[in-house]
DNA sequence: ATATTGCTTTGGAACGTTCCAGAGACATCC
DNA sequence: GGATGTCTCTGGAACGTTCCAAAGCAATAT
């Protein structure tokens, strides 16, 4: 038996029991698992075979704690906020799982107060339990960029550090203008000329780079945006508030919305007043949330391309960790278009 | 000062710093941090202080080596499902962060293929990357819970084990029957009597489960149930088609469905046909998920005690990672019901 | 024949923590 | 006065891995 006696039957293999059983130094093994190029063709087999008999997997912690690295990244999740629509958080962090683990990492969650930005890095940072964060809440002006930047933490921000442009962390973004320049194109396209805009309030950076879509794809057809614009908070009944107000002031035949909770708003309102989305008023949202996927007739939204903001998260990671540390620029990613019913007139086909 | 020479100065302070610094042993400061009964008060307040000025925190990677216990909990997650509604992982992931966090532990996620439920599990366990696991797609009549406790890997399920009854894991469930019977006696307590149920396909254990509760309530009514029932995929497409058939040949005046998919899939055909949920055919969905939250005029839905679950699942797992191991009995939460629009006549309202 | 080189393998040390057995001080008991 | 016990603290060992310096060995160069 390669165990030690008095060893629980149960416990993993270690290096010094594939060692044993392969008839080589612990450190051989070691070099078969992480640097194969240094044996012998044929002592690598025989030692891979021992691995393959014991099935053994180095020890995670002991691993760590000698490469003083934990693999881990850690990522501060927020409360699910109730009455909203766009939730992309949950696909994002999919495919930051997926991308990670194709770059053998894997992905810590902690919680966050959504009050206290800083909130759990701390513990996290000083009991070396990840390497690194990738940061999501950059609209706040992501104080933890500067903080964890003094720490020398190594993180990834998704969101621009709109504060300060020249901020020397790696980051990816989606291009939100781009976006709502699509999205407005898209309507002025289908013959719309009234295309109004339902926002948030002026201190949101990146309601105000999304806005500039709107303006930008107006003003390429020439076309007046005074009084069509409106700002509110990110709920429902602000999105059905400013759509009511707007149809009665304005007459808009089209909205494009910051989010998929203002374009939820307004199918409220066009919903109370007996009118159709799509066939009477066309609307686009943001984010391409499951709700606008499902509500009928489908409502028109602006996808970000989160598989490929972990891709470049995830880049941008490697390059951080690597020896020497290498940061790139930031990444600006362009979203697409979901086309659906609200926003054309197929109705509640297919 | 405290530091070796050629240490370099962003590293973390050890236990051996705080110790030079309180003019005290190493272990002194391992029983401070873990066992402070042991010491005389003023030697804890000493070793505090120390702590306090250097910011130790114990290095991660050590301690779990020496205790071999790492203090995260794995969590498998499946992609998005496009296109569905029922988005329940985001909010119960949240949910078990925060109460996993109260008990001092994290999450780790992985990421699975929902073909094979195995996958990624093994490997996390060889390495002891996790002290256990919370498996959650229990529907699939968990082959996890029988190959996890083959290779003696504590776990607790979030679903019953319906295959085995008699199993020996620990495991928390939402009474699905409970819920859908709350939802039917709801919809019977408005007035209505022909209350059609939409559900999955027979072989889902948990779809047969909350149709039993429909079956419950319409009998404790003596109302009839025949020719009222549809089984199908849980998509939109097949709720939309479901409802179609039934208002055609059943002429139901509510539905009550196994997720707010499917109640989505019935309100497509009420927008089709002119209909207005809520004053012309109530609908009730199951989970409570954001679209039921937003959609006009709101979805009636049941909700599952998600923070309940989180916090009975961490109780659980504590008791299955104490010494001796305890494990109690499944523990089975009783859903509510968020009554909106689409079940009462107060129309558009708040 | 000896020195040099390159390839392969090895044993000791170290990462930072906790477990363990025991040392020292002091009081209590016979 | 010595045995016993209690309270507090300590140093060595161990967890399983990787780093490091060096050893063994064969082939080549001097």
């Amino acid at each position: 038996m390669a165990r030690i006696p008095g060893r629980s039957p149960t416990a993993p293999p270690t290096l010094a029991d594939v060692a044993e059983r392969a008839g080589v130094s612990r450190q051989t093994v070691s070099n078969a698992v992480n640097n194969p190029d240094l044996l012998r063709s044929d002592t690598l087999l025989r030692v891979q075979e021992a691995i393959e008999e014991l099935g053994y997997l180095p020890n995670r912690a002991a691993r760590n704690l000698r490469t003083r690295a934990s693999h881990l990244v850690g990522l501060r999740i927020n409360p699910v906020q109730e009455g909203t629509a766009s939730a992309i958080m949950d696909r994002f962090v999919h495919s930051l799982v997926e991308t990670s683990r194709e770059a053998g990492k894997h992905v810590l969650l902690f919680a966050g107060d959504p009050l206290d930005p800083l909130a759990g890095y701390d513990d996290l940072l000083r009991s070396t339990a990840v390497d690194a964060f990738v940061v999501t809440d950059t609209y706040l002006g992501n104080p933890q960029a500067t903080w964890l930047g003094a720490r020398r933490a190594p993180f990834v921000a998704f969101g621009r550090p709109w504060d300060n442009p020249a901020a020397s962390h790696p980051w990816v973004d989606v291009d939100g203008a781009a976006g709502c320049d699509l999205a407005t194109t898209h309507l002025l396209d289908q013959g719309h000329e009234r295309v109004a805009w339902i926002g948030w309030r002026k201190d949101s950076w990146i309601g105000e780079d999304r806005r500039s879509g709107w303006t930008r794809a107006m003003r390429e057809r020439g076309l007046a945006t005074t009084g069509l614009a409106s700002r509110v908070e990110d709920t429902v009944a602000s999105g059905r508030g400013a759509s009511a107000v707007l149809l009665d002031e304005a007459r808009p035949t089209a909205f494009v919305c910051a989010s998929d909770t203002l374009a939820m708003g307004v199918l409220h309102t066009l919903a109370e007043r007996g009118l159709v989305a799509g066939r009477d008023v066309a609307v686009v949202g943001f984010d391409d949330s499951q709700v606008a996927q499902v509500v009928p007739p489908g409502l028109t939204s602006v996808r970000q391309p989160l598989e490929q903001v972990a891709v470049e998260v995830v880049k941008a990671l490697e390059g951080l960790l690597a020896h020497p540390p290498a940061v790139g620029p930031g990444v600006l990613l362009t979203p697409t278009l979901a086309v659906r019913g609200s926003s054309s007139a197929v109705g509640f086909g297919s």
